[in-house]
RNA sequence: GGGCUCGUGGCUUAGCUUGGAUAAAGCACCGGCCUUCUAAGCCGGGGAUCGCGGGUUCGAAUCCCGCCGAGUCCGCCA
């Protein structure tokens, strides 16, 4: 259907040859492929494969497959040479070489221009049409092959106590770029953010809200921190006051009516301050989910019934101990006294998320890695598909660790508050031409695109030291290093317009576009779905900031070495068609990270 | 004490899953480039026994073992 389709465009479309060989290509592809960098490898595994076998190497045996990798010396190359030299008892340059001299590259239809053995390695490099393709792909917005199914992913879920710190912004970062990078790949996802409403915390929060006023005039979730800290301090000196918490805990856990409404009220005022620092964050959540009600609607006691009757549970005196294969100790899922424990709470949540999608995702912190195992174990036991957990380390401060309780912490707003600060004296410093609501807009996407950007760029099981001075420096290559080649890109597309040059005449001849710095920059945009592609795989969302950042450098370098505007008219036109697709890539890339891609810096 | 993670130029990191081409970047430092599309840019330079010791291999930052250092967990907390 599909095909004759395709057909039927292609006939009304002939004088295009070059559309014309990529749909003859498009049959010969074993399946539709979304990104063109991955099109290209397909094509080299095929033709090696095909030299492989007329040599008469067995390649199939080898472990390693046919060993293709990305390198800086061509679009593609192979170290097959290497685990062949050892079964054939042959040099690998000797090997290499033979395997190029039996490669036959198709004459049309094809996306390699040729293949050269440099010692041992087989180097393979893209041809003109697949610089073509690569953009043409690009206008057309190709990306999204298949449904891959739903993922629930929760990342945040931070305590309703106080104001985000930097700790819970890793979190955050981590989830919302997996989040964008998920959706990209093709997922339907939905976000989730676990409230945790039944902890001593809460219980502490509103316990104190009785007795300390909230201070009205500073933000919902600063205030409670200021309660809960202060209130935490009464506790800890009178354990009267800790038998009133509890009160209170036992009461919201029966349903006590005027007590939910207190709880109620503490929990979404926190809330609704931690939800303005996330959207100032271009942070979103679908659905915030409420640990209570797994307790009323009666989830948590069916988890309970199950285990008891599967699980290997112990019993001392009326609480119960579930034992989980390979885990020495056991978790305890219900206290003394009945009521019910976060582990359990987080069974029915988690049971409840796994029948409603295809993959289940938590951002977790690494403390919470035994938990994780934990719950793994023991969905295992209710039968219960594994969820997949991103944790990433910590962050601590030059101090010490973060504790919202002892108020040592970096509160998310303070930190945006500086970094927006820190920005806006660096567009004022360049851009005194602009209005102030436009140096302000500036400001407020550069600083919150290098905060991101930061906390992103690392790997997720690398410790951070928390340095003020560091995220403060606007200056390094980090998210306003990209936006501001995206704004190169738009300054030169604003002036051809200007100009009344045509600047998305896909149709421009690619094969003008010569320079070395041209092609590379091609290259590097047909990869933005095979990174999306990996970081999704992987669940690595540093891998698509490091991507960002050399996809800017590229584009630097041809904005360095190939004048645009001046260039010749036949060469203006397949260079706008670069500058556009360029910023296309820019512009999403960005977003996929979270940051704003202004047009003009 | 046990489990997990990390240890790469002065500082911050990428690369480690799947071992191979001079170990790749940024910050800082030194030197160059604005009469051409935004210099938040580009080019060049110095600087690394890839924590230490052993092993596997033709070949180890990458795999295995041991040690040292940092973090984290090992609650009827969340």
């Amino acid at each position: 259907m599909d095909l004759l389709h395709r057909r039927k465009i292609n006939r009304k479309n002939e004088a295009a040859s070059v559309e014309l060989i990529s749909l003859m290509y498009f049959y010969l592809s074993p399946s539709y492929i979304k990104t063109m960098f991955l099109e290209f490898k397909k094509e080299v595994e095929h033709l090696l494969k095909e030299a492989l076998e007329k040599a008469s190497y067995e390649y199939k045996e080898l472990e390693a497959g046919l060993d293709l990798e990305e390198s800086e010396h061509a679009d593609i190359a192979s170290r097959v040479a290497f685990p062949l030299a050892r079964a054939y008892k042959q040099p690998p340059k000797i090997i290499a070489a033979d395997i190029v001299n039996r490669l036959e590259i198709p004459a049309e239809n094809t996306l390699i221009s040729n293949a050269v053995a440099a010692g041992p390695y087989i180097n393979f490099y893209a041809n003109d049409f697949f610089l073509h393709k690569t953009l043409q792909r690009i206008k057309e917005r190709i990306w999204v092959a298949e449904k891959k199914g739903k993922i629930i992913i929760e990342h945040t879920s931070a305590n309703t106590d106080g104001p985000l710190h930097i700790g819970h912004l890793r979190n955050a970062i981590i989830g919302d770029v997996l989040v964008r990078v998920l959706k990209r790949a093709g997922f339907d996802v939905e976000t989730h953010y676990y409230v945790n409403d039944m902890g001593r915390q809460i219980g502490v929060v509103v316990w104190g809200a009785e007795r300390i006023a909230f201070d009205e005039t500073k933000k919902a979730d600063h205030a409670v921190a200021d309660v809960y800290i202060a209130a935490n301090r009464m506790v800890e000196e009178n354990s009267d006051f800790l038998k009133g918490v509890e009160e209170l805990m036992r009461k919201y856990e029966a349903g006590d009516e005027a007590v939910v409404k207190r709880y109620k009220a503490v929990v979404k005022k926190c809330l609704s301050g931690i939800k303005a620092s996330l959207e100032r964050l271009n942070i979103q959540h679908d659905l915030f989910v409420w640990e209570s009600e797994f307790v009323r609607g009666g989830a948590v006691k069916e988890v309970i019934r199950e285990l008891k009757q599967r699980g290997n549970i112990k019993f001392d005196g009326s609480a119960l101990l579930l034992k989980l294969e390979g885990i020495e100790k056991e978790l305890v899922i219900q206290r003394t006294d009945g009521t019910s424990l976060y582990t359990a709470r987080d069974l029915a949540y988690h049971r409840w998320k796994s029948n409603r999608c295809d993959r289940v995702i938590d951002v977790f912190g690494k403390d919470h890695e035994l938990v994780s195992q934990q719950l793994t174990k023991a969905l295992q036991i209710l039968g219960v598909k594994a969820p997949e957990f991103v944790i990433f380390e910590f962050v601590s401060l030059p101090t010490g660790s973060l504790s919202t309780r002892a108020g040592r912490y970096i509160s998310a707003d303070e930190l945006i508050e500086k970094i927006e600060e820190r920005a806006y004296e660096e567009v004022d410093k360049r851009r005194k031409d602009l209005v102030e609501d436009k140096k302000r807009e500036i400001a407020r996407e550069v600083g919150i695109g290098a905060l991101r950007y930061d906390m992103v760029k690392v790997s997720p099981d690398k410790h951070i030291t928390f340095d003020f001075k560091d995220a403060l420096d606007i200056e390094k290559k980090g998210a306003p290093f990209i936006q501001y080649s995206h704004a190169r890109a738009c300054s030169i597309l604003r002036t051809a317009e200007a100009r009344g040059f045509s600047v998305t005449d896909y149709d421009a001849p690619v094969s003008l576009l010569t320079e070395r710095s041209e092609k590379e920059l091609i290259t590097k945009l047909s990869k933005l779905e095979y990174v999306v592609e990996e970081a999704a795989t992987a669940l690595k969302p540093h891998l698509l900031a490091k991507y960002a950042r050399e996809l800017a450098e590229s584009f630097n370098l041809f904005y360095k070495y190939c004048p645009v505007l001046n260039a010749e008219d036949e060469l203006r036109k397949p260079r706008l068609v670069l500058v556009d697709a360029a910023k296309t890539v820019l512009s999403d890339v960005l977003h996929l990270l979270g940051a704003e891609a202004p047009e003009e810096m």
